[in-house]
DNA sequence: TCGTAAACAGTTGTGTACAAATATATCCGT
DNA sequence: ACGGATATATTTGTACACAACTGTTTACGA
């Protein structure tokens, strides 16, 4: 699904590009590919990114990347400071605040406006997950969990056919899915693992006997509670 | 509010981007320029937009313009065609069924996430809002409606203040109201004034006693009639 | 007269040079 | 040695030239 699955990483990443067919097709390749990279805390928050050496590894020039680049700072991930830099956003737990309570109540809205009865491929997306979900809990790793919470993101929106709600939730969630990387203590990352995993298999369980409306109700819960304890994160570690 | 009040019109609007500070202070003015004259039909539906043209109006080569386009396309406002041209999308009344469905749950959500006990300036606010419909319905006319809607709009945004909320609301209020005006048949405009009119001043009325929550649930109400107006609309159009 | 292909005009996409702005380093005076 | 001003380097913002692509017109042949 993601970019990042290619062998030989930054080769095969300009590879792509180089055969990408038109220039909708090059400009996703680079807005995935940095999205994930922010969202997965390769770009950690504070960082500065530099146009030339990003273009450079694209096997582009600035004027393509910097669309790309525009996008993401539309979507509050990136800043850009003439004569400083591009720089990856702050996640503030307060101000977050704001943004989890809307992604609660856009969840439930997945239950509402045109849940989709999950055909064959969707059952077999959410089995997929809930194997990963077990193997993950089997080897707690952040990476992984980082990487299962993206994936089960977009499993969970192919539940609803409302386009605009799809992309609205989808801005909303990278707004806010670095968080967990920055706050989790290490200490207590099985802990957290366990409880997303147990979080993955009961919507999987719902999704699988068709009642959308309960996997939407799930995940709003799971999100308050999990809200909750990035606040307990964000208190003790300061 | 908007950039369009200004006396000489397009040689004003070169003026003041000649004097905006900053980068993002001219991107600003370009922006919501060129969105408020899509919204208002100025621009209307499969019109093609020249970069070059659009840069020489606002006094600047087509780089910078490029981003407000791009950002615009990202809004879903235009298409970039390679060979073609830049052109104003349409706006189809099944497809953004889905945006007044999620619109009327987002509306909703204005009376419970934050809502703001509305101070001296947001009653005169919505005073003028109030003078503003009266004084459209004694006048009725397209683009007054059309005014007011947006402006409306606005006024309604500030009763929460639930940044995100208000941000994906905008997004999602762009994209559809340009439907009224292609619509609404001119021989029940005034009709179709006066039921917005009757809306505009019963949800002022909520808001001057302060019940935010009814302002949103009259709000939502007004939506869900006005979107089986508007398919009514289409239905005996076509 | 019709169909087809080639030339043309016009548009967006890309590359590149330079301007504007900022952070850092350097130098000088006290 | 320290403060401050100045020079320098680095970065994003802008302008412009050209490449890539598309729709139209025109010319040519059957």
């Amino acid at each position: 699904m993601t970019v990042e699955e290619k062998d030989g990483a930054i080769v095969g990443l300009i590879a792509t590009l180089e055969h990408a067919s038109n220039a909708q097709a090059r400009f996703e390749i680079m807005y995935s590919t940095l999205r994930d990279r922010i969202s997965m805390l390769v770009y950690h928050p504070g960082m500065r990114l530099s146009e030339e050496a990003l273009a450079a590894e694209f096997g582009v020039s600035r004027s393509p990347l910097r669309k790309a680049l525009k996008i993401l700072e539309a979507d509050g991930l990136l800043r850009s400071a003439h004569g400083v830099g591009t720089i990856v956003t702050d996640v503030d737990i307060d101000k977050l605040g704001q943004v989890y309570q809307l992604r609660m109540e856009l969840n439930e809205l997945v239950g509402k406006l045109m849940p989709r009865t999950p055909d064959r491929d969707v059952q077999s997306l959410f089995e997929t997950m809930r194997r990963r979900a077990e193997d993950l809990q089997r080897e707690p790793s952040l990476d992984g969990f980082a990487r299962l919470n993206i994936d089960f993101f977009h499993a969970f929106q192919s539940l609803t056919e409302n386009e605009p709600l799809k992309e609205v939730s989808e801005k909303l969630f990278y707004q806010t899915c670095r968080i967990w990387l920055t706050l989790v203590p290490a200490d207590n990352l099985a802990n957290e693992v366990a409880v997303f995993c147990s979080e993955v298999i009961g919507i999987v369980n719902a999704v699988r006997i068709g009642d959308i409306k309960a996997a939407a109700l799930l995940r709003r819960a799971h999100l308050s509670m999990g809200y909750t304890r990035l606040q307990d994160y964000a208190r003790t570690g300061v």
